[in-house]
DNA sequence: TGTACATCAGTGAACGCGCGTTCACTGATGTAC
DNA sequence: TGTACATCAGTGAACGCGCGTTCACTGATGTAC
């Protein structure tokens, strides 16, 4: 071998890694390939050794950053701190001030949406999971409630955080955060 | 005058009927200038007669749309009708498949949030504003939970809709319509 | 042991294309005298 | 009343630029004999 054994890997592994953060930080659209391979250590032409088009790198993001912060979830979960932990993480300065490393759906669902089907439907899998992860970890009422519960805790974390990125005051900002963790709470049946 | 009276009145508001709906429909990025003239029946130049840059645009549009959405809450919510006709309208199929007609902030919150800050500030005031009118619509409890509701089911609202409209199954995002509805509904107090 | 060839991750220039923006120009109509 | 000039919304070609993608090539190392 040219290279040592697991060479090309790593290397997939790091482009994948550099294009999970632009896209969250910069947007799918704005973040450009030849920008992602220059962060990568490499030049444009590489890319194509390691991805059929954008449109792949944007489906395997998907499903590889996802996969990371389910299994991130399912461990805190095993843990025994519940959903109490993720949520107040979750709408947390913290969180709101570093895209490049938080939610991929809250940084790519509405670009998501006006892509392709394979793509949608990489996406649609992991929410799926989400949904039912979230799930297991409301502790009362019975199993239809708990997975509505689920459904609108997500849709309450995406869209607070969201809000809480874009307004351009930071006591707005934190008072959004702060609101929506404290009903994201009571949803979640957290004392 | 070589034109009527109004003439450019008029445009201005055709360019901004244009730009707001194709800014919903491919997002702010993906919408070009030379496309959104066209459509307004004029061509790329006659661009920078009516505004000083794109930036300028969405700022003026953001603004608009948002104001256009507060004015109808506003009629909505003096025929008494309350939030609860709100929340089943904004979390509805209808909604969910009319993006370009739809709630900007669903469409843009992300974009907006990489903007600069007159674009950011612009946005944050409507708001501002959105929240304030949500909470007088909330009829029990003191003002402090009101307006921590108001946040809170506006980003429900926002989060749920994205969801709903990037995932690729149908019985998933109109479970996601329901659940958001119904929980939403909960928060405003409705029986 | 030495030589010829195969492999392949990565290079970097080039492709056509659409972007936001600029600008010299057009042409219909207004005003001045 | 007729003529010269001013106004200005809109035209359309051109600007430099970065995009996603292609491709002939490089060069280090492996294998075959």
């Amino acid at each position: 071998m040219r290279y040592e054994k697991g060479h090309k890997d790593a290397t997939r592994e790091r482009i994948l890694d550099v294009a999970s953060r632009q896209f969250r930080e910069k947007g799918v659209a704005a973040a450009g390939l030849a920008g992602i391979m220059a962060e990568a250590g490499l030049t444009n032409g590489a890319f194509y050794a390691h991805f059929q088009s954008k449109e792949d790198l944007l489906r395997t993001v998907l499903t590889d950053a996802l996969g990371r912060r389910e299994t991130k979830l399912r461990t805190v979960s095993e843990q025994g701190a519940g959903l109490e932990a993720t949520i107040r993480d979750y709408l947390s300065p913290r969180h709101r001030d570093n895209p490049s490393g938080g939610c991929p759906t809250a940084a790519m669902v509405a670009e998501v949406a006006r892509h392709p089907n394979t793509t949608r439907q990489a996406f649609t899998d992991k929410v799926d999971q989400f949904v039912a992860l979230i799930a297991t970890q409301i502790r009362v009422g019975p199993p239809a409630e708990r997975r509505r519960k689920a459904i609108a805790i997500y849709g309450m974390m995406v869209g607070a955080l969201q809000l809480s990125r874009a307004v351009n005051d930071k006591r707005l900002s934190e008072e959004i955060l702060a609101s929506g963790a404290e009903e994201a709470l009571a949803l979640a049946g957290a004392p």
